[in-house]
DNA sequence: AGACCCGGGACATAAAACGTCCATCACGGA
DNA sequence: TCCGTGATGGACGTTTTATGTCCCGGGTCT
């Protein structure tokens, strides 16, 4: 397979380049669901014309249609996008970094995407359909699984279908409402994954930043205490990862916190917990949900999140040495290389 | 290994040609030793002028040498041959099974897709797709396109779509009814096809068995005359080609014209014909629409079929002489090759 | 109704591919 | 030593292809 590759790269390099080309524009095309000529143009850094030479030729192979409203992919060319994505990998230089990261953090899978989750929006939406597949992969009937909250998460949301092998498995929280915009919420994440999946769900309705004996009355609270069992005793987990700094603003910890955040050296944020650089958590919200001890028992762990900025974050939590699968982008990926 | 070339094709259709060229230009210079670009030119059948350019690129990859006495290949070029030769075989068995066929039986074009139309469901989209493309290049505007009916046929018109060069040409069914089921009659796909390329369509509504009489009647008739007419001027075939026998069945002809067309050796059937071994026509259906003589004029006659059991009817067709392209698959086309 | 974006036709122009011819060089035999 | 042969590579006009540019008619959203 690699080799196959190796020696076209020496014999047709010509053609590389153009299977690259056409490989981006429906790349582009099927992450832009309907788009226009123009449109792709300039986001495709091509000019109007030489894409337009590419699409004829596209969809002359009946890889993509066109009608007056703009461009799609179609269902052969939707089909021929996934079967070339390992060749895309190894052609991209991707598998290299995905096995690098596997050995040095001792990982069951690294799923590698390109481009930069930073800079570019398509490349957000390849880590949610990357996320999506990885989940798909490992979920087993009858799995109760917990997420969390983010955009990325959110994106990953978007990408799932119904499918057999997730119909009838629980979604739920991680952990009690993490204080960010409705949408983005592990609740609402929760139940949107279950709806697309044809899933079940139950949500955890917990207020941010409680006190020792709200939090004692709550936990004894029949209904709560059920969600929280079962997030507890879930089989897979799926989590986005982000930037300690980041979150703890987003989140509107007090000052008090930030400062002794920044004096531990956190870095990083997962489900609730913050870590430093050496992957030691040195801080957790007071909220009910999944426990790190919970997290031991857990069979699946997938850390998903992309972008250049997140790298040494994601670096963090690696070390700390839970997860199974990491989801990132190219970006992301070669900063945790610097950082091993 | 395989599914790559495959998967690589359907993004750079020309991507075999090429590597081919480029590949037995290198294994030329390297049986030759040292040789001379007009020498290699004549024996590779290629003007000398684009084997210069081909030589040229290759000189700029490091893969041949050149001085006062001629070319010869480099180390990395010698490695890359030898690395190579898995992949040369794999690519090359349908290309060449191909140029075998228009060999063999003189004709403009044969397309060969991988697999077993009987076994396979894939490849029997496949050729699907491959008949549509083959009927989507030699199409112009303002032709008239006579078809068949069948399973085969049914999968081209599926895998039509809109198209510029398409538009407005007319559908006819080649023959009248050919007693089927409804959604693989010629009138259906002639309709089908007309509806997915924005084309317009007659139709032949043309009792199978018809008498002596009746058919006379029938021709008379105004409209179904014009529409004869129209089929009788076209300007492109495209038709599927069965088994002998099994047409007969599903055609319920009687038992007496059966046991004749057994003891005349029935082989292949094509557009109402049927044809014995060497391609000697034995037998006609009973019905209006293209005659054989009207097919000498027909610029362009496209067969379309597959699967191993209908090698051999394949070849009887071919045989007799009036196909231009045929597409057909893997197993078929090695079935053929039997009967040259 | 109007602004906007879409695909696709049209056409001039730039670029690449190709056919053709020739200058020059190395080599071997007379 | 000279000359014929076969080699590469330069040159150049021609043809074909790719590209830049402009515009039209038709949907769509506001």
């Amino acid at each position: 397979m690699r080799e196959i590759l190796d020696i076209q790269k020496k014999l047709l390099p010509d053609l590389m380049d153009i299977m690259k080309k056409r490989y981006s524009i429906l790349h582009h095309i099927l992450v832009s669901g309907v788009v226009g000529r123009r449109t792709l143009a300039s986001s495709l850094d091509m000019t109007e014309r030489v894409l337009r030479g590419e699409v004829e030729f596209l969809k002359e192979l009946g890889l993509l249609e066109s009608d007056a409203s703009g461009m799609k992919i179609s269902e052969t060319g939707r089909q021929l996008l996934e079967d070339m994505q390992p060749i895309v990998k190894i052609a991209f230089g991707l598998t290299d970094l995905e096995e690098s990261i596997e050995k040095a953090f001792g990982l069951k899978q690294v799923i590698v995407v390109p481009g930069d989750t930073d800079t570019s929006v398509f490349t957000k939406k390849e880590l949610g359909r990357a996320g999506a597949a990885a989940l798909r992969k490992y979920v087993a009937k009858g799995d109760i699984i917990a997420v969390t909250g983010g955009s990325t998460m959110a994106q990953i949301a978007n990408n799932l279908a119904i499918s057999s092998s997730m119909k009838g498995n629980w979604f739920v929280p991680a952990r009690g409402g993490l204080g960010e915009s409705v949408d983005m919420q592990a609740n609402t994440i929760a139940s949107i994954m279950a709806k697309k999946t044809g899933g079940k769900y139950r949500l955890l309705h917990v207020p941010d930043h409680l006190g020792e004996e709200a939090y004692q009355t709550l936990i004894q609270d029949p209904q709560i205490k059920e969600v929280v069992d079962a997030v507890r005793s879930c089989r897979i987990v799926i989590h986005g990862i982000g930037d300690a700094m980041v979150m703890a603003r987003r989140r509107k910890v007090d000052a008090d916190t930030t400062r002794s955040l920044q004096a531990d050296g956190a870095l990083a944020e997962a489900f609730g917990y913050y870590f430093d650089r050496q992957g030691n958590v040195v801080h957790k919200m007071p909220t009910v949900g999944l426990r790190l001890e919970d997290l031991q028992r857990t069979e699946v762990v997938i850390g998903v999140a992309g972008g250049k900025s997140k790298g040494e974050a994601i670096a963090s939590v690696l070390r700390h040495g839970q997860e199974h699968v990491l989801v990132t982008d190219e970006a992301a990926a070669i900063e945790i290389m610097k950082h091993v």
